[in-house]
Order: structure tokens, then sequence, then C-alpha cells
DNA sequence: CAATTTAGATGATAGCTATCATCCTATTGT
DNA sequence: ACAATAGGATGATAGCTATCATCTAAATTG
């Protein structure tokens, strides 16, 4: 029954790829350990062999889901050479029906935000250190002064975010219109503030 | 042991209070029927009395913390005239350090968002009613014609909750940054989207 | 005032959960 | 090639959970 070296790290890698999809599916509440094991075809005594906790396991597949999401961002700002479009492509992904409707393979800050804000420490850590790559990633996609750059970054996230997760747990025609909002919102945010 | 009707309701109101809190603090998910009839000087036996499942206390714990939440942001709004300064009082409220701190007390939205997303059509339905007041509530307060004042609305409603969200999730030198970006954010947005 | 109803307590249940001990076997290090 | 090691399967455990049945005494109802 032994593996490899390699195949038990394929293993180990497969263990935290379905659980960073069943988290943000689910909730980590709501999911088992055994279910995990399953989804990764394997039983539920292993687990230990490679995670010392169910915590552990939810931090590093926060970690997984994280780089996944940026490295999607990061092909979305790659496809356009303008500033502005770039900004304007990452609206258009993040807020977009097939990445509110794609809980398990979206941006696990959207997912997982709810539950880490009763988690301990480490947990927190984590998400913390993914945000923030997040966020920096956006910042260097905008243009003028380093710190109007950093609170424009953190505005857009927070904004978006915000969208996602309510349009995630609200009826459709609620979801659809908060969506319409946010993404009018970028172009003419200044005739809809002073009207 | 028996109780006059009025008792029983007082008691049903206690259950549903105290849900409203434990449910915003630790989540549904992470909160037993047990911990709420505790909470409210109870056993566990009598829930049953008065509430068809867990499900059902959730729903009307919901209700009764979004009609609170609503309440609170209307005496917010009542301490001014002026619809600009009005809503700089409202952000300043949903964005201050105690709401944030005061998840068990605040927001239902910001607090139970992510696991409503993962609910059933029942508790989706409360929980869309919910945000739909409170869009409504703020749209009331602002100025210009009712499409843009909509949008406005929704917009701010999702950027704020993105903001609290956020907040309660990251380590406390992110979350500031966090939501002093989303406070500057509504007055001076126009030279921030600019420069 | 008698009969019936019911709020809430006590206790039980079936199912689920995280975690661990053990075993088997194939891969390592030597 | 041999001994030690360690992946992963099987099975067990202690604790928790939602839900129910039953009991009680008091409050309704008539």
């Amino acid at each position: 029954m032994r593996r490899t070296k390699e195949e038990a790290a394929e293993t180990k890698a497969q263990i935290i790829a379905c659980a960073a999809k069943l988290f943000r599916e689910n909730g980590i509440a709501r999911t088992s350990v055994a279910d995990v094991m399953q989804a990764a075809g394997l039983t539920h005594g292993g687990f230990y062999r490679h995670f010392g906790s169910k915590d552990e396991l939810a931090d590093a597949a926060m970690d997984h889901a994280f780089a996944g999401t940026v490295q999607d961002v990061g092909s979305v700002f790659a496809e356009h050479q303008a500033a502005s479009e770039r900004i304007r492509a990452f609206e258009g992904y993040y807020l977009s029906a097939r990445h509110v409707a794609n809980k398990a393979g979206g941006c696990p800050a959207a997912a997982l935000a709810g539950e880490v804000s009763c988690a301990n420490d480490e947990t927190r850590n984590v998400f913390s250190k993914g945000v923030n790559t997040m966020v920096a990633q956006l910042e260097d996609n905008l243009v003028g002064n380093s710190v109007a750059k950093r609170q424009a970054a953190l505005r857009s996230f927070a904004t978006q975010l915000g969208a996602v997760v309510l349009a995630r747990a609200t009826t459709s025609e609620l979801a659809d219109e908060i969506l319409e909002a946010c993404r009018t919102g970028s172009q003419d945010r200044v005739k809809q503030t002073r009207s």
C-alpha cells in the first residue's frame, strides 16, 4: 500500500486541491474531513499522515486557493495593455455571473471571509496574506501616486467582494441588480455620486 | 411548569434574540440549538415547542436581526437633516471600529452572507428581504433621480459590507487600512478615481 | 371545579465528526 | 537483499448534534 514519495506528495496536493474546492463551495464547518478524503479518492483514516488537524488543512487549502485566483487574475490583466482597460477587465471577471456561480473555483476571499472572521490567528494570517497579495496585484495595475493607488485598490476590492458576497446570498433579481450597479460604478462613479 | 401565553411568547422572543446574537457572532453552523437555549436560560428539550427546526429559528433570528439594524440605521439618519450628512453619518456608523467589533449586534447581512450563500431558498428569501429593506432605506436618503439613487445605494452598501466583512477576517493593520480607504472613498471618490 | 391542553425539563436516539490505534504492504536507506 | 519506515486502509472512540418521546405541573377551557 505504501506509495512513492512523489506519489505521496501528489496525494497531499490532491487533498489540498479537493479541500480548496469543497471548503469554498460548502464552507469549512459544513465540510468534513471524510468528505475531502472521499473527493480525493481516499479513505478518511489516512488523513492524519498528511495533516496534523483539519485546521491545518484549511490553512493549506486557503493558501492554494489564493494562489490559483491570483494566477487567474494575472491572466486577465495580461490580456490588456492600458491600465484603464486592465481594471475594467478585472471587474468584468470578478463581477461576472460566471464568477458568482463558480464559488468552488472563485476568489477564496469572497467565499471564506465569513468563516475566517470566527477563526484562529493562524487562519486569519493566511487569509490576510492572500488578501494583501490580491490588493497589491490590483494596485500594480492602477495609475496615480502610490497612496491613491493603494486606497483605490483597497476600495475597489471591498466593493467587488461585497457585491459578489451579496449576490451569492440573495435571490437572482436582487443579485443581478447589485452586480450591475457595481459594474457601472467604476465608469461613471462621478455622475452617480454627484447627482 | 406551564407558563402563561404571554410568558411563552416572551420566551420565544428571548430565544430568537439570543439566536440572533449567537448566530451572528459564531455562525449558524457552529452554534448549536442547545447553545441558544442555554443562552436564553432554558434547556434544549423545550426548543421544539417553539420552532419546527433549527432552520426555522435561523430564519426568525435573521429577520429579527435585520429589523434591529434597520432601526439602528434609522436612528443614525434621524440625527441629521442634509442628505449628504446623513450618508456620511451612515458610513461613519457602518465602517466604525465599533461596528466591526460588534459582530453579534451588527448588520446581519455582513455577519451571515457567507452562510446564507449555502442555505435553502427560504433562508435566502429572508436574507434578500432584509438586504432590500436596508438598500431602500439608504436610497431614501440619497438625492438625485431614482435610477441613480438606487444604483448608488446598492453600490454603497456593497462597498461598506465588503469592507466590514474583510476587516473582520483580516489582521488589524490591514483591517484598518481597508476601513480607512472606504471611509475616505465617499468624499473624494472623484479625485481618487481620476489620478 | 373538572378536563384538557401545553411550556418547559429530563432523558434518549441515531447520526455525524475529528481524531487515533492498528495493520498491511511497498518503498526506502543501508 | 534486509531492515526500517511510512502511505494509506480499516475500524474504533468519544463527543457532539438535531430531533423526539415522555413527564410534570400549571394554565386554560368548558
